[in-house]
DNA sequence: TCCCCCTTCGATACAGCGTATTGACGGATA
DNA sequence: TATCCGTCAATACGCTGTATCGAAGGGGGA
């Protein structure tokens, strides 16, 4: 076929310039699919139609682009309503939902100091919405929620991953670890967790997080003077 | 030199039999001494003289070997004292210590279900302590107790890590993110968090852990009958 | 007692990783 | 126009976890 009526190729698009946000929100749009061992250099360049060095103008390090990703998350999280304890329950929630959508979060969170613009941001925006708390306690009680909500949702997900991993099914679990138990608990080395097991009501996570929350509250508010 | 004149090798050492626990305790071992990234299936075969697929009979993947590394841990883990709150604060504080003895405990712990041996018996010790609390609220008391620990430790060894990175000294950390941060205020975007930081008083690791554990303690007790 | 088969085990091999190196290319300068 | 230099990304390296498979060893049958 000779070249005239050969039509010429496709235009290539133009790969749309590189920027760290291009990066950072394709690795995330990668962790969501299929979680952070999606995440490679290798395969972020590939979605973006790159070779994996392009990347390193752009971070210095593969560490560098998780701590972007976290941050890039921390913007969606803001306190919202009126009162310390107001602010303190909407930010442990959109917390949690923030991790319900980026199961990966669970990963990194508390992983390494938060200095990242977001991050930042939105400890200022706690602390704006903490007036009237005393200014030597106001840290420490948010660090002691923070630290509630990320070992509430470390231990949330990886529950959740548990189950998953053993079959999908909602309740399917007791199918997977659950002769697993019968069997060790026939031993009878844990008759307490057993009747605890056996006997207790079982809340589902959306009450296990707000009741535990709420007791770090009330502990906090009858701790401060107000 | 002829063979009668020459020594015999030394015995090698007949390498003990493999085992679990000796695999295990190696892996410890290295984690302990260069973190959790030392700690390949290369590199446990190496320091026991053994080739790497020779742990295949013992472990069918890497991630049962930071499974039974973890439940390790868990067994120099129990209550002490007499009574709700003295169990769950010596818990707490116990596992704290466990992790500074073993920092890579902070990137494990609360990432997978726990129901190895020897965290189900400090289970079920945690739960025999809390004789008297009502077998409803007992679970989620312990759960909010545990999810405290692990954010605190988390956020605790991340923020040593990142002072140890940055040069050692004890307070060269504000040598090296000091002048970010100053010039980060400068923005004048943060001016809560400026007034915090600069103000307050600043509490050490202990105290801020024990003020926290103090609140959730305070919370849950109010909640109890009792 | 000898031989063959079957099982067990570990050396080799593979695909993928993060990133150091380096060679080629393009633009600015002489 | 010729040369140098700085930039950028392709290649390459060392490492990872683990699948594969050939060899070696032990047990059973003739």
């Amino acid at each position: 076929m000779l070249v005239w009526e050969r039509p010429e190729p496709p235009d290539r698009p133009v790969p749309a310039p590189l920027s760290r946000e291009r990066i950072v929100r394709t690795a995330i749009e990668l962790a969501d699919v299929n979680g952070l061992e999606a995440v490679s250099l290798r395969k972020v360049a590939a979605a973006l139609d790159v070779g994996p060095m392009r990347l390193y103008g752009y971070i210095a390090t593969k560490e560098e682009l998780l701590d972007l990703m976290l941050d890039a998350v921390y913007a969606e999280i803001r306190p919202a309503g009126a009162g310390w304890r107001e602010a303190l329950t909407s930010v442990a929630e959109a917390t949690r939902r923030a991790v319900h959508r980026h199961e990966w979060l669970a990963d990194l969170i508390g992983g390494r100091p938060q200095l990242g613009p977001n991050a930042l941001a939105r400890g200022e925006a706690v602390l704006a919405a903490m007036d009237g708390v005393d200014v030597d306690v106001v840290m420490p009680v948010v660090t002691a929620v923070d630290a509630y909500v990320i070992g509430t949702v470390r231990r949330e997900i990886a529950e959740r991953r548990a189950e998953r991993a053993s079959g999908m099914n909602q309740r399917q679990w007791q199918a997977a670890y659950g002769p697993y138990l019968e069997r060790t608990f026939a031993t009878g080395r844990y008759p307490a967790l057993e009747t605890v097991i056996r006997d207790a009501a079982h809340l589902d996570a959306d009450e296990t997080f707000r009741l535990g929350l709420g007791f770090l509250l009330d502990g906090i508010g009858a701790g401060l003077p107000t």
